[in-house]
DNA sequence: CATATGAGCAACCTCCGAGTTGCATATTAG
DNA sequence: CTAATATGCAACTCGGAGGTTGCTCATATG
């Protein structure tokens, strides 16, 4: 593997893990799944059934963001998130190379067995 | 939602968060990345070419077989840890459950909008 | 047997993430 | 104007993750 292709991948390892673990985290799951099912929500909203302190949702709420999971937009004196797909479907398409990478050693595998 | 579907899904959560931690660190990326594009390897092998102590990527290794990304097998007085797909793949259907979701939310949204 | 190699275990340190509390600010409602 | 609502900001605690060092144990190898 070249030098520059190394630190390419390196630097998309290092985004790619930065997604992942604004994912890492139960409550941050469950914001996901309200907020890719539904209109965008403020933070007294999202909030609301939840037995953390607004404040703890709020720095959940700009962890997604930095991740570019999650985007706010303020109206009024409330500022509504909405869920925005693009990282997430990085890490699918990585997820995908990964698993496309195995089964290609796997088969690779089989070959070299049945010959 | 009912009080059980609530509590199943919440394991689910729970399951999901903890697989999605398991990958979210630049080491273990690059420890998945070479163990799913080859055959098994010994901690020793796994450490040679990074600037971490072999205790520091023994830990990494436990973490990712903790989350049942990697398994690991005895061989003599090395210990060979082989790549496992099935977490990764639960994660890409994960990923595409909230896809979905996201395009319904989106067709909905057209549909009044058109209406 | 003696030695070198691969790995496990435990203690320790440092730093960051998660959560809280308290207070300040801006906006809407009456 | 005044009060209530929605949010932002800062400081603090606490626990666990990431990493290191030092030692021990087991297994090849000469």
């Amino acid at each position: 593997m070249s030098r520059v292709g190394s630190d390419l991948s390196a630097a998309k390892r290092r985004h790619h893990a930065a997604v992942f673990a604004a994912l890492a985290d139960e409550t941050r799951l469950s914001l996901v799944t309200t907020l890719c099912g539904g209109e965008p929500r403020s933070i007294a909203q999202l909030t609301g059934g939840s037995r953390m302190t607004r404040q703890a949702i709020t720095k959940h709420l700009r962890v997604l963001e930095c991740a570019g999971i999650v985007h706010s937009v303020r109206s009024g004196r409330e500022s509504r998130f909405a869920f925005d797909p693009a990282p997430l479907n990085e890490l699918k398409e990585y997820l995908g190379r990964v698993s496309a990478q195995w089964d290609q050693v796997l088969s690779r595998l089989k070959t070299l067995v049945e010959s």
